[in-house]
DNA sequence: GTTGAGCGTT
């Protein structure tokens, strides 16, 4: 499952959320969106597990949890128009 | 040494 990470600290890179997500579950992976031009960080980023349930789990137990003396925001990622696996 | 709503560089 893709998780949306908001609201994080300026200094918190994906290795931080990755640590945060990682006693819920597996992660398998985890990026923190980093501004393309200036390279300083926007304070949001991405986290997919590979268990859902572990995922939801992760969300409601980390939502709103301080991180670095902010509270984050934590909820399911939008879905990529993906032509993969996926039948109408 | 800066800032603060949002859904990503592959």
């Amino acid at each position: 499952m893709n998780i949306y990470v908001s609201n994080l600290a300026f200094n918190i890179q994906d290795e931080e959320l990755k640590n945060l997500f990682t006693p819920f579950g597996t992660v398998t992976s985890s990026k923190v969106i980093n501004d393309r031009e200036t390279g300083r960080s926007r304070g949001f980023g991405f986290v997919e597990m590979d268990d859902d349930a572990a995922a939801k789990k992760a969300i409601q137990q980390l939502d709103q949890s301080s991180l670095d003396g902010r509270a984050i925001r934590v909820s399911e990622a939008r879905e990529k128009p993906a032509r993969s696996n996926n039948r109408y």
